[in-house]
DNA sequence: GGGAGATACTTCGAGACTCGAACGACTGGG
DNA sequence: CCCAGTCGTTCGAGTCTCGAAGTATCTCCC
């Protein structure tokens, strides 16, 4: 190889997220979603308890305003709610709807489906994935669903 | 893990994606370069053939009016120049400059330093990039530089 | 040679995303 | 009660991205 590991590193994980975004951009499309309303979608386990706003941006790593923004589209399309927070009535949880669950499936699966990495065998997903944890348990972030 | 494989790799390399792309974004501000302007820095190859505006949009996975848009930042900076192709007069080549070979050189420190792989040991850094080279080998797009 | 069609790039206008600043609502501690 | 701090929203601005249209040039084939 004649470049730096960590580049090429940097440089690969780029190359794949720019390439399954890429892919995504027109299935979302057909689904009425954008890659920022299908990230803040993917963020809503459905098994855990609901998340506030606040706790939402921290895991897309973006401002409350923009969450803000963001949560408008999915809940004019029926996809979540804001529901208020008795125990503190400044927050509000956002809750997936019936149809948000169903069509929060539907984009994983579209991701998936479309994504270069689908084009790994299970041991390399399985070895990819034990690295990239150790990465992501470094530096924890609002933890992120995961399922 | 209470997780499908592959739904799970996608999120990873997502977050680290996420992660690096927050943390780099203030440092390169400083620099006068956004996360746009900044990936098309990375993929000029001071070593590599000057590619055309073409090969480059391929590379970056955009289309020619939104290259167009950011080689006019880097013109702007001085970082780069646009050099008609005497083979083809339709076609120019975005050519660094000296300051831009710098600069990029500089990009390619900051981010490497601001990514969480850096925290990663160089036996685990071989492994992902061995796993990823597959990745992008399987669906080759405008081949990117490697230095 | 000459014309038709394709290609490279640019400009223009619109849309989507992101952010900082400012605001109202609420909480918790003195 | 008061005050500082927090959560969420609205507003305005800036950036990025794209499709449509236009210009210049190339290629191919008659």
């Amino acid at each position: 190889m004649n470049e730096d590991g960590p580049v090429a590193a940097v440089r690969a994980i780029h190359e794949v997220f720019m390439r399954t975004d890429a892919a995504i951009t027109g299935p979302l499309a057909e689904m009425g979603l954008t890659t920022a309303t299908a990230q803040a979608l993917w963020a809503l386990d459905p098994d855990d308890e609901p998340p506030s706003m606040k706790t939402v941006a921290t895991r897309l790593h973006c401002n409350a305003p923009n969450l803000s923004f963001v949560a408008d589209q999915l809940a004019a399309r029926g996809l979540v709610e804001r529901v208020p927070d008795p125990r503190d009535r400044r927050s509000r949880a956002l809750v997936l709807t019936a149809k948000g669950e169903q069509v929060r499936s539907q984009v994983m699966r579209t991701v998936v489906e479309h994504s270069p990495l689908s084009a790994l065998e299970p041991d390399d997903i399985a070895a990819l994935l034990s690295i990239l944890d150790k990465v992501v348990a470094v530096t924890p972030r609002g933890s992120a669903p995961t399922s």
